[in-house]
Formats: C-alpha cells, sequence, structure tokens
DNA sequence: ACAAATAATATGTATATACAAATATGGTCG
DNA sequence: CGACCATATTTGTATATACATATTATTTGT
C-alpha cells in the first residue's frame, strides 16, 4: 500500500487550506473568504462538502458568517490571561500524607461582613468553622469556613477530626459554581501561631478566598491562608530567587 | 401574527431535547442515546437532520460517538479552577492617569537564575529594566524586566521615559504565550521605597512573574510588585474585612 | 466448543437538489 | 439625490440517497 495510507477527506482538505490561510495571515481579519459555491468549484466538491469546512472553522471561531452577506475572517479574539489554582490540600489527599487539624467549630450570628459576602441578612446563624490543613503534621492551610446552615444543618453533628468538613460539605451539596479572590495579607499573630511561622519566616501570606455557589445562593465562603514561600500559584517554572 | 414567530429549525428542536435529557441527568453518563435514524424517524425528519443535532452536542462535549458503535452521553468533565489576571497597569492607562519612572535600564549579563528562567545561557548579554507604574503619581506596581536583547536590540535607544518599555516591546514582538506565577512576599527595603510603603503599611506584597514566549523563545521575564491592599486577583466581589 | 467468516448495525463522508431567509446591488421613479 | 422595488447573491435548513468504515452480533465450518 501507499506510504500515505489513511484516507483524508475532502472537507478536511478544504478546511486545511482555509485554516492555513487564516493562520499564516494570507487572509487578514475581516477579509471576505471565497464562498462555498466558489469553494465548491475549486475544489470540485459539492457545495454542502465545501460548506462543512467552512461551518466547523467558524463554530472554532476562525471565521464569521452572515446570512445573506458572505464569510469572513474573525478578528483574533484577544486572550484573557488567567492562572490556574493549584489545589495543595487535595495533592496532600491523592498523596495519602494528609492530616487536619480542627481549631474551632461553631454555629455563630453573621458579622455584616460575611453576611454582606454571603448575601444574608445580617444576625443570619452560620456555622463557622476554623482549621488547619496539614501534610506530615507540617501546615499547607489554614482555613476558615462559614456555611450557611440551610445546605449543612447536620454539619456539626459529623466527626468533623475524621473528615474533612470541606469534603462532608461537597458530598451534601455539590458547588455549581465556585468564585476566587486572591491578595497577600500579613498574617495575625494567632495565624501565625497556628501555621507554626516563627518570626524568622516570611511575614507574608497567600490568601485566597472562596465562595461556593449552588443556584444563586451562596453555601460557603472561605478564607484560606497560605505560608508564602511554599506555596505559589500558576505554571509551574522553576521556582523565583 | 403568533405569539412566538420565531422559526425554530428542527434540528434545534432535537438538540434541545437531548441537552434537556442529558442535563437533568435522566440520561447518565455513559448510556447510550437513541441512533440517528431513530430519532430521525420519531421526530419525522430526514437522519441527516436528526445527525445534525447529535454532531453538534457532541462538539460541544457533551456526547462521544464512535463509529459502528453508537453515541453515549459523555462524563461530565471535572472544572479546573481559575482566576482572571486583572491588570491594574492596563486599567490606569485606559483611565489616563497613567505614569511611570524608570528606575534603572542596562544591559547586564544573566544571572544563572534568570539565565535558568529564560533558558539562556549563562552570562549572555540581557537588559534589565527596572521601573515603577503610577496612577495619579501612587505607585500601583513596581516592575524589573529581563528582555533578551535578539527581540528587542534597540531597547535602550527609546525614549523609555516617555513610553512603557512593555508596550514598545509588544509592538516589536508580540507575545504568542505567557505563563504567570504568583506568590506573596515581604518586599526589600528598597522596594519597599520605590512603592513608597510606609513602615506602618502592610509588609506583604502580591508578586507576580511573568514570562512572555515567541515560538519557543521567551523573550522577556517579569517580576511585579503590588502593594497587597490595594490590589488582588480575581472575581470582583466585595473586599474582605 | 471455538475460530473464522458473514451479516447487521451505527456512524462517517459525499452528492444533488430544493427552498427559505438575510443581505447586497442595481435601476426606476418622483 | 433619495426612497422604493425587483433581482441577484450568499448563507441557512432540510431531504433523499449512496456508499464507506468501524463495531457488534450471528452464523457457519471444523
Amino acid at each position: 500500500m501507499g506510504v500515505q495510507d489513511q484516507k483524508i477527506p475532502q472537507f478536511a482538505v478544504i478546511k486545511q487550506y482555509l485554516e492555513q490561510q487564516i493562520k499564516t495571515a494570507q487572509w487578514a481579519p475581516g477579509r471576505q473568504i471565497p464562498t462555498e459555491q466558489s469553494l465548491a468549484d475549486t475544489f470540485s466538491v459539492s457545495r454542502m462538502t465545501a460548506r462543512r469546512a467552512v461551518q466547523e472553522l467558524a463554530d472554532a471561531g476562525l471565521l464569521e458568517r452572515t446570512q445573506g452577506s458572505g464569510t469572513f475572517v474573525a478578528d483574533t479574539p484577544k486572550k484573557i490571561p488567567y492562572v490556574v489554582l493549584k489545589d495543595p490540600v487535595k495533592a496532600a489527599k491523592e498523596d495519602n500524607n494528609y492530616h487536619h487539624k480542627m481549631i474551632s467549630a461553631d454555629a455563630i450570628q453573621a458579622t455584616s461582613t460575611i453576611a454582606k459576602l454571603m448575601r444574608l441578612q445580617t444576625d443570619t446563624l452560620v456555622f463557622q468553622l476554623t482549621l488547619l490543613h496539614q501534610r506530615d503534621d507540617n501546615p499547607i492551610q489554614w482555613q476558615q469556613i462559614w456555611v450557611n446552615r440551610t445546605f449543612a444543618p447536620a454539619l456539626l453533628k459529623q466527626k468533623l477530626d475524621k473528615i474533612d468538613p470541606n469534603d462532608y460539605l461537597h458530598w451534601v451539596c455539590p458547588s455549581q459554581k465556585t468564585d476566587y479572590q486572591i491578595k497577600a495579607v500579613t498574617p495575625s499573630a494567632s495565624q501565625r501561631l497556628e501555621l507554626s511561622l516563627s518570626n524568622q519566616d516570611t511575614l507574608s501570606c497567600l490568601q485566597l478566598s472562596r465562595r461556593e455557589w449552588s443556584g444563586d445562593s451562596i453555601f460557603s465562603f472561605s478564607i484560606m491562608l497560605h505560608p508564602a514561600e511554599g506555596y505559589f500559584l500558576g505554571d509551574d517554572f522553576e521556582d523565583i530567587k
């Protein structure tokens, strides 16, 4: 048999041609590309086959089509910079050297700040848990979490020393949306103590705030503190300095 | 005319039906869905029309198809958490109250750390610029940037007091890829001075490290420091505490 | 009973055709 | 010139058909 045994469909050939014209900038954004019929003629295929090539590239965002007018090279969308969040707690759990220590677990009246963030009435009763996530008995994350009682009424009845409250929470109420905020903070004295940061250590921590949504309601709000030197977010290029 | 004047295409009706079955979990992941012919029969359309509905949902990732076997509900992919990075410098520029101050601009031999991060030989000559981005004369970002000379040989000949070196750089060499790293750091004495942080102020800064790529080469590496209280990343829910 | 050949089933590619709907074009009339 | 109308162009939807190709089920031969 031939060297190239793969049968390349005709629509793929046309697609490849169009893609090449666009990506090498032979065709500038905004430029009209040949019509379906024109492509069909030059490649000796039916209109429907040419159409498929064009349509798939339009679906992929490389082309824009308007009925009656034509097909045009799409403007290259400006890429929005983002970083993927690593979860050091999850990583520790997967490596089977995870422990956590409950520091406190109470039902309290929501402060105005917490109420606003969780979109509740002030003084609503919420659960407030403070815990320390550890890897090999070394602290990796200090967390304070507030939970809307209606979503997990039995939370405080669980064996929170055995099971991570986060895990229990996600079991009774999977989050449909999550939003984050990140800032650098100087940990308080008690936080430094719980994270076992000595005074020689860095006084900076990376603080993640997280809200978890179920539909239009927020069922948990967390503040998570990481000792700075041991934690960073983003792509894993070699560490700095 | 009728209440609902929009003509809904038949493929869209089928698509909607399938989507509903999947999203309401009537059909569990892994389950085989009716064949094209079967759908065509029940909806009284041609196979090609039914096919379009199925195909578009497969393209969207809700279904998985294998020739000869059938079409199956796809596993719901685990969503990866990420945060979008805001650019306070860009925002200030758009508000027309941006200034910057060059602190230094030299050609130096790359240290081993910088060389490794930029994938260059140690001692390669690189440009090293230090500058302060300001909004209404208030510092919003301290930046140190190292630039591969081959991508912008005339960089130091520019009027860097007038034009942001970053802008010049992106003009002569648009970045095709960018990766980031984020951590919390305690700024050095000189950094505190340049950011005009008094000793009462926070000792924590959010540090972004950024590498910009052109093809397989890194043409710039930056360390960007933000005074913590005035800067955060992620979704804009009301600020904390 | 097991392996190989065969058939049935389901998706994948391709065509020719028809008409619908939105847009662009060109010309006529006032 | 500008408003309006008819026409051409181009994409959008839909069908019927044919055959290719991958998988699964069934039958056949030994």
